[in-house]
DNA sequence: GAGGCGTTTTGAA
DNA sequence: TTCAAAACGCCTC
C-alpha cells in the first residue's frame, strides 16, 4: 500500500500515524507501552514524500492525540480510512466517535445500540480490530459490572485514559 | 461469587 | 465451507 507514517511527540512518548491516499489508516501506541505486536518501531515514511493534504491531516491528528491523551474534547478529525473494514466494525467505530470524553459505555450497550443486542461478544472484537485507537475511543467501552474489559494497547493505557478523562 | 453456556463476528485452514 | 477464537452477558448452582 501507498502509506506514510508520521510521529506525534507527546508528553506520554511517540505516536505514529499512517496514511493511506483517503486518510488516516492507523495509530500506533508509543513503541514500549504497547502491548505485544511488533508495531510501533521508528516511523518513517514509505514511498513519497508526505504530500501536502497528508501533511495537514498530519497536524489535525496530532492536535485531536494530544487532546484525547490528556482527556481533553477531541478537535476535528482528519478523515479515515476505514477501507477493508466489515460493515459491523464501521457500524461499532461510528457509535465509538459518538460517546463524548469522560463518558463509558458497555460492550452490550454499545451492541444495542447499533442494533445487534446480541451481539456483544462481537462488539469486543470489533474494538479489538480498532486500528485507530484514541482517536476512535474504544477505551471508553467497558464491560458489565464496571469491569475494564480488555485494550488492544494495554489496560494500563485504558486506565490512564479513562482516569485523565473523568478528570476533566 | 464462581463457573458454564449461548450468541455473534472474524479470520485462518 | 468449516472451525476455532474472542476486549461479553446471562443463567445456574
Amino acid at each position: 500500500m501507498d502509506t506514510a507514517a508520521l510521529n506525534i511527540p507527546t508528553p506520554d512518548g511517540d505516536f505514529v500515524a499512517r496514511y493511506s491516499d483517503a486518510g488516516l489508516v492507523a495509530l500506533d501506541f508509543p513503541a514500549g507501552t504497547k502491548a505485544p505486536g511488533g508495531l510501533g518501531q521508528s516511523a518513517r515514511e514509505e514511498g513519497r514524500p508526505a504530500a501536502a493534504k497528508i501533511r495537514r491531516w498530519h497536524s489535525q491528528a496530532a492536535r485531536a492525540v494530544r487532546a484525547a491523551a490528556a482527556g481533553q474534547p477531541c478537535p476535528p478529525l482528519p478523515p479515515l480510512d476505514w477501507s477493508g473494514a466489515t460493515d459491523f466494525q464501521k457500524a461499532v467505530w461510528s457509535a465509538l466517535l459518538k460517546i463524548p470524553p469522560g463518558q463509558v459505555v458497555a460492550y452490550g450497550e454499545l451492541a444495542r445500540v447499533i442494533g445487534r443486542p446480541n451481539s456483544a461478544r462481537a462488539v469486543g472484537a470489533a474494538c479489538g480490530a480498532n486500528p485507530i485507537p484514541l482517536l476512535v475511543p474504544c477505551h471508553r467501552v467497558v464491560a458489565a459490572h464496571g469491569q475494564l474489559g480488555g485494550f488492544s494497547a494495554g489496560l494500563k493505557w485504558k486506565q490512564l485514559l479513562l482516569g485523565r478523562e473523568a478528570h476533566e
